[in-house]
Formats: C-alpha cells, sequence, structure tokens
DNA sequence: TTCGTTCCTCTAGATTGTCTAGAGAAGTGG
DNA sequence: CCACTTCTCTAGACAATCTAGAGGAACGAA
C-alpha cells in the first residue's frame, strides 16, 4: 500500500545518475552500486527505475550506451556522459540547490 | 512536454504544508501564499495540487479541516496539525534530511 | 557434469502524486 | 452593476518510480 523507507524522490534519479557517470563511464550495476554505497546505503537503486531511467537519459541524448567487457569478463553496458548531459547536469545540479534550500527555508521558518 | 522551472519534487508538498501547519491553522489560499513567500518564488504552489494534498492529509488523519471566516469576511477552510500530523512532520522532517544529505553527498563525490 | 551463486540486463503493468485547465461562489470597491 | 480579489474545488492527463517478475552468462564447488 504505501510507500517503503528511503525512497528516492521523483526527479533526483536523472540528477544522481548524471553526477555518477561525470565521474567515469559505468554499467548499470556499477551506477546503482557506486549510488548505494555514496549515499550511505540511504538509497537502494532499483533495477525497475534504473533501466528505464537509462533509456530515457538515452532517448534525450544525455547519455551514451556501448557494450562493453567487465573486468569480470561479463557483457554489459557502459554508458557515459554526452556534453548534452554534461550541461543537463549543471542545470539539474543547479536546480536541486534551489528546491532543496527552499525546503530547507520552510523547514526552518517559525 | 517537459516539466516546467522549479516544480516541487514528488513528496515534499506533504511535508511542506505539514511544516506550514506547524505554525498555525491556515487555509489553503494561505498555505500556498506562505510557501511561495518563504520558498522566496522557488515553490509557487498549484491549488490543483494543493487541495488534492489537502484532502489526502484530512483522509490520512494528519491535519484537521474546520469552515471559517477570515479577515477578510471570507468563507475558508482552515486546517491545523493533528497529533499524528505532528508526528509523521517529524518523520518526514527526518527522511527529508536523510536524503537530501545523501543528494547532497552523490553531488559532491569524485 | 551439474548446481548454486553472482553479475548484469531488461520489461510489463500498477501506482500515485503533481500539473493542466478548467469552474464557481461570495465579498469589495468603483 | 461590474470587475476584481479571495478562496475552494474537480476531472483528466501525465510521467517517474515501484513491484515483480524473466533470463543469460561466467564461475566455483561438489
Amino acid at each position: 500500500m504505501g510507500r517503503k523507507n528511503a525512497d528516492l524522490l521523483q526527479g533526483t534519479l536523472d540528477l544522481i545518475v548524471l553526477r555518477s557517470l561525470a565521474i567515469q563511464p559505468m554499467h548499470g550495476w556499477q551506477i546503482a552500486h557506486h549510488i548505494q554505497q555514496v549515499s550511505e546505503d540511504v538509497f537502494r537503486v532499483n533495477q525497475g527505475s534504473l533501466y528505464p531511467a537509462l533509456q530515457r537519459l538515452v532517448r534525450k541524448g544525455w547519455i551514451r550506451a556501448e557494450w562493453k567487457v567487465t573486468e569480470n569478463n561479463r557483457r554489459a553496458r557502459y554508458y557515459d556522459l554526452t556534453a548534452a548531459g554534461q550541461r543537463r547536469l549543471g542545470k539539474e545540479a543547479a536546480n536541486w540547490r534551489l528546491v532543496s534550500g527552499a525546503v530547507d527555508r520552510i523547514l526552518s521558518v517559525g
């Protein structure tokens, strides 16, 4: 019925995926792992959320996909940021700061 | 097609409404005004978002509604927090800090 | 060889909160 | 009487995430 515990805020997934790929190209599983790790287990990215999101980002031209082989000798689709993705990341990060700052102000007033 | 500018993050509306009502009971229009003001115009709460949200919060027992007359001599529905709403606000605020902290960490890594 | 486990990708359908785009009532001032 | 402001409300569209699956391929152990 209700939502679980620390779900993603809708709209932040794109941001954190783009930001992850700005570090280096990664495949899906790696992205999920990275996000879970850096968020200190706050976010556990759903595969049913991640893969559609990656497709969406490819479709919008913000990331690029390429099949490769991992260190473990497995097929994996590696994604990396395009120039448009870089710009998009900048905008989304700025918007995040704006929005989270606004929420913080509302929380601290009164 | 796309979303506008600084829309709400899905899930934050409940939080900021509850937080607003923790200051004092308010009617819908007043809540919208308060949020827009305190957020420094980052959030412009849609009436089509606000009223369904208020109904949702009433249904969950977190706020209580009561018809009154405003200072301007107009009928308005005043909402205020219930005890359960207080508790819920605490949880949602804590969750917000958790989540926004996690996003911030992801943004600053790398 | 077979079996379980890990790595890794992917999809359909439901859910749900927000947005768009309206409507409308009632008081106020010109 | 008319325009404007205040204030509430709804239907339907939309879009991102979640649930709940499926499945392939490499590896190590038995």
